[in-house]
DNA sequence: CGTGGCTTTGAAACGGGTCAAGACTGGTGG
DNA sequence: CCACCAGTCTTGACCCGTTTCAAAGCCACG
């Protein structure tokens, strides 16, 4: 399995310092200050792990929810037959696991190398019950995650393959780039994953890479490099009828 | 716009009284009791809406959040060249609107008569915010609208034609019959709005049920009654690898 | 009894899937 | 250091399911 890792100095991570967390702003734990993030900090464990590593499967007990620090980590349903459907893709800061519900729902792979900072749900849980600042978070949090599912549900009935895929490459280029033209990025999922996610086959999804490129609207570099000197013409080719603001 | 009313007698709702409200255990009061729910009552005002009728347009200002009743909604998405995608169904004790958003992200459209059950955004986002017993509640409801989201999207990215009618078709057979065999229900959508919810045409669909009719999976009663003798024989056509738990 | 909206049915076109090679990439061991 | 190997990605040809376009049937309602 191919590493291609976005993970940040992992000696930040190893300390408990919750102030020099790369997510502290904008995880589950954002809104909390002084004594509520001492008890976070003290429930916390890091632990990471390898690209195509898989964190859990459907129906696994997963003794712990988490924020994801760093990487990229894919929820994924399969059906009876076989046939996979990626559900969502978690970045740094989105959250894992259900308070309440003991088992994974969906297998948890990382797509990249992950780094996850989990807390013990029994004790999560407490916290969530006494901690509005938890509590409140999460719902946000979740409310996001609902939004975006539902912008999802618009690509997977609606959109065509070409647009699937211009759609995806937008979202990537958007997170990955400091905003100076060209936008440029390292893809954090194979070929495979992108299929999985856009409800496609591999092949399909590489002849629209090939297209867009040929197109000019992309460039390729290697297998996982992409640039765009034109996010508009992108967009176009997105289909979207603004300008592909979701994604939590 | 033809009316298929589910309706429950709205005498009962006229009164102000939550303790017949036929969604009272199940909506986003049911933790409440005692001063809460008197609260909760003091705000909420009924409104019903005819079948066909448009809630809110994508974009409007909602000024309220609410609890559906009665009835089915749906909420859709509509992309720039026009094709729509429905992207949730709400169904009594569902929850409309997001807590901290003024505007509606979908249109929202009576699919049957509807009777909802309004909070002004202002007082109600107070109550979340003060009260313990709503905000878990609401958290819990978003998490489940979350997870039929994501079945859904299985449904969208992968299911075939055949599979995603029969889908829906058990879905509404087991909201909507008392489990004893055979299965019968109205169909609370018109073909349009399956097609929409199903990511397919209306054609398609329509050749899907006559064909899931030949097969003897399901009879049809008219155009909008439908009834199964084999709900296993239906799940086998869905293609799930359960028994189809989900959609809230 | 006619009208308009919804639904069904049919025929043809097309987009994406399937199957099958072949090319590239990065890592490994001679 | 280079050749090889396994896994990943690309490309091509063909096929099938769904959409598209068109027309006819059905039903509720005026």
């Amino acid at each position: 399995m191919t590493v291609s890792s976005l993970a940040i100095a992992s000696a930040a991570l190893a300390t408990d310092a919750c102030d020099s967390c790369p997510i502290r702003h904008r995880a589950v734990c954002a809104s909390c200050e002084g004594e509520e993030l001492d008890r976070l900090a003290e429930m916390k464990t890091y632990r990471s792990w390898k690209a195509g590593d898989v964190i859990a499967m459907e129906g696994d007990e997963l003794p712990f929810v988490a924020s994801l620090v760093t990487g990229c980590a894919s929820l994924t349903r399969t059906l009876e037959d076989g046939r996979t459907q990626m559900v969502g893709l978690l970045m740094p800061s989105d959250f894992l696991g259900r308070p309440g519900r003991r088992m994974a729902a969906y297998e948890v792979t990382a797509a990249t190398d992950v780094t996850l900072c989990m807390f013990k749900r029994g004790a999560f849980e407490v916290m969530l019950a006494d901690t509005p600042n938890v509590s409140r978070r999460l719902l946000e949090m979740s409310l996001d995650e609902l939004d975006a599912a539902r912008e999802w549900m618009v690509l997977l009935g609606r959109k065509t393959a070409r647009e699937k895929v211009a759609t995806l490459l937008a979202i990537i280029l958007r997170r990955a780039s400091n905003d100076a033209a060209p936008l440029r990025a390292q893809l954090p999922l194979t070929r495979d994953a992108m299929a999985s996610y856009l409800g496609l086959t591999i092949e399909t999804v590489s002849r629209q890479m090939t297209a867009l490129r040929k197109a000019g609207v992309i460039e390729l570099d290697g297998t996982r490099g992409i640039a765009c000197h034109d996010l508009a013409a992108l967009l176009t080719e997105a289909g979207d009828d603004e300008d592909g603001t979701f994604l939590s």
